[in-house]
DNA sequence: CACGATCCGGCTA
DNA sequence: TAGCCGTATCGTG
């Protein structure tokens, strides 16, 4: 066991409100936690279970706690914590090509250096984010759980409510009557849970792949349609230009601020947005009264 | 393209 | 506790 104290710099500006409020608000009990002001997550890597710590920004950089099985994950848990915060945007460029459009510029100019949250566990958000069809964020969040608690490898050592290691998709795959026995959902999509753990583990879909590809492996699955394929680009893959003109919270945030509210139409006028267009979505939904998009108290 | 079924959990009254 | 909504998807007409 390693225990290491890091700062990941940052380009300011960086508004913290939904990065950490998503990220805090959706944290699935058992993998996920808000404690003490900071994230905190197991993340599965070479050398074992991981868990990373992460507070609250400073000036222009974050600071991270890492407790890994072996000093050689540091590189690689570091690196998913720069996706997980989005450390590597380029606040300027994206404020800027946003701000272009007077229908988002205010938005812009009230949150400068919107992030876009990730992921420390690409395969898990894939897994969370067909959970997430159609159900509330708490309810996801209630299912995800129960799926961790089922069938999530236990830690060697607990720390604090980090406790199990969130199932693989081979974990599914091994056992689908225990899956259906925690996850009470509609059958259908018990079924597309199911086919996506089998072609995440059989290498259908490969995270690794290009997100083009990894999008239409998706498309290609039973249950998986638009919302979920780009949710799993924009927060597994770090895809920028990810955009979800069909989803609930953006199409309200466009009917209110008079924005084109038709998911077609509205995906018309997001092209104007490109490459950033998840960090459009990232604005759209703060527009909202949402639990995620606040650091908790 | 519009619309209903799905048939659950969270939240409100 | 009754009833509606929730950061969807698919099949039918």
């Amino acid at each position: 066991m390693i225990e290491l104290v890091r700062r990941l710099p940052f380009r300011p500006p960086l508004d913290p409100s939904n990065l950490y409020g998503h990220l805090a608000a959706t944290a699935v009990p058992g993998v996920e936690e808000w404690a003490d002001g900071a994230y905190r997550a197991v993340v599965p890597l070479p050398g074992g279970p991981s868990v990373v710590t992460v507070g609250l920004p400073e000036a222009d950089a974050v600071p991270v706690r890492l407790v890994l099985g072996e000093a050689a994950d540091e590189e690689e848990a570091l690196r998913r914590v720069r996706r997980t915060f989005d450390l590597d945007a380029d606040p300027l460029e994206v404020d800027a090509a946003l701000a272009a459009d007077p229908g988002l510029a205010p938005l812009v100019a009230a949150a400068p250096g919107r992030r876009v949250p990730g992921t420390v566990d690409p395969e898990a958000m894939v897994l969370r984010a067909v959970l997430g069809q159609q159900v509330s964020t708490a309810a996801a969040r209630t299912h995800a759980a129960r799926l961790v608690a089922a069938l999530g490898a236990p830690l060697e050592a607990p720390d604090g409510g980090l406790t199990r290691v969130f199932p693989r998709a081979a974990d599914l795959v091994a056992a689908p009557e225990r899956v259906a026995e925690v996850v009470r959902m509609p059958a259908s999509r018990l079924r597309t849970l199911l086919g996506v753990a089998a072609a995440l583990a059989d290498g259908v879909v490969d995270l690794a792949a290009d997100p083009r590809v990894v999008r239409a492996a998706l498309l290609a699955l039973p249950g998986i349609g638009p919302w979920t394929a780009d949710t799993v680009l924009m927060r597994a893959l770090g895809d920028a230009d990810a955009f979800l003109p069909g989803d609930l919270g953006v199409v309200a945030a466009a009917r209110r601020l008079g924005l084109p509210d038709a998911p077609r139409a509205l995906e018309v006028r997001s092209r104007a947005w490109s490459p950033y267009r998840a960090y459009a979505v990232q604005h759209l939904w703060a527009t909202g009264e949402h639990a995620v998009n606040a650091v908790p108290a």
